[in-house]
DNA sequence: GTCTATAACCCGATAGAC
DNA sequence: GTCTATCGGGTTATAGAC
């Protein structure tokens, strides 16, 4: 889909149904022929993002990755990937839209709340199965919503800054953290 | 400033200066009297926020507060406030700038920046002011990048699932966090 | 410096032939 | 289902009187 291309690059707003015909090389009367409003073909891109999440995100990330904890950071390389291969121009679509639309209208917004919430549903299975290695006490829905607030907010700070070194500051912030969790896991099983 | 106001509850682009205009009682030929464009305008506006961290952010969050950590998350707290008071409908305006502004032409993209810059510079200060009480190996400035981060993405997903729990989960981690590097330094100290 | 009027353009969406 | 032409309105910015 041409829109979806569009939208990332240039955000909702500043593409112009007229940007998105001359790209796809199509006509008014086709487009709104499938799409009633320029808001309905944004729900259908939130649609393809939101079920694109496990065939085209994660499973490419996890491939021969094994390790719950480890598929956590390799999900989060791969933002590290496309932002370095845009000279950190690139941004996560959906954190795009979630700050772009100030007050969207309710599908739209639920639309991208459902894409988060299919991305943290990820992470915190990451976590469940990474679950005897942490602390009993450490809620892993939290600590999912927790890590997609670093991804996003590494993303903007990168984008910004245009330098790769704040999402890479961020994200080993979350390394250092993991790894005292996993020390502190591993320090009351001994007492215990 | 009514630009001010109005940028930050409709964002940069969906205000008009006819928007503008209108509520603030004035007219075309007086405005771009004294700004030549609309982004001339925008400029001021982030001027006047990076002028503003310290006397009307930091200020009034650290008034009584004297220990740097907890200055941390007294300013996180504002944020929180923010959000609550306005529905989690309220975010930060530099961040939603950051995002809505795709391809920002180079001085806004630069004074974006700056505002990200003092902020981070203000948190570092914080870190270092507490530096007996964090590992030595912990990097400060990484660490204040990771709050920004934090407190970005938190409020993103607060805003976009209309709710506060997703902007306290990805506190609560921080705090865990910075906790647990506490007791780390502590056992350091004990051991040299 | 502030006013009104308007230029010049772009927007999303539609009409109606084919 | 796809085409071309266009509507009606909103956009930033300017012109020129006062």
């Amino acid at each position: 889909m041409t829109a979806m291309r569009l939208f990332q690059e240039k955000g909702y707003e500043s593409t112009s149904v007229a940007d998105i015909l001359k790209a796809a090389g199509a006509n008014s009367g086709s487009l709104y022929h499938f799409f009633h409003t320029k808001q309905d073909l944004l729900l259908e891109v939130l649609r393809r993002y939101r079920d694109g999440i496990a065939p085209m995100l994660l499973e490419p990330a996890w491939r021969g990755i094994a390790d719950p904890i480890a598929r956590v950071f390799a999900l989060l390389a791969r933002y590290r990937e496309a932002l370095v291969a845009s000279e950190c121009s690139y941004g996560c679509p959906i954190g795009n839209l979630a700050l772009e639309l100030h007050e969207p209208d309710p599908p739209v917004r639920q639309a991208i709340a459902t894409n988060f919430d299919g991305w943290v549903d990820a992470i915190e299975r990451c976590y469940i199965d990474a679950s005897a290695r942490l602390p009993a006490t450490t809620d892993r829905r939290a600590l999912a919503v927790f890590t997609l607030s670093i991804m996003e907010g590494g993303v903007m700070q990168a984008r910004t800054q245009r330098r790769i070194e704040d999402f890479d500051r961020s994200v080993a912030m979350l390394r250092d953290f993991v790894a005292l969790l996993e020390r502190q896991a591993k320090e009351q099983r001994g007492t215990t």
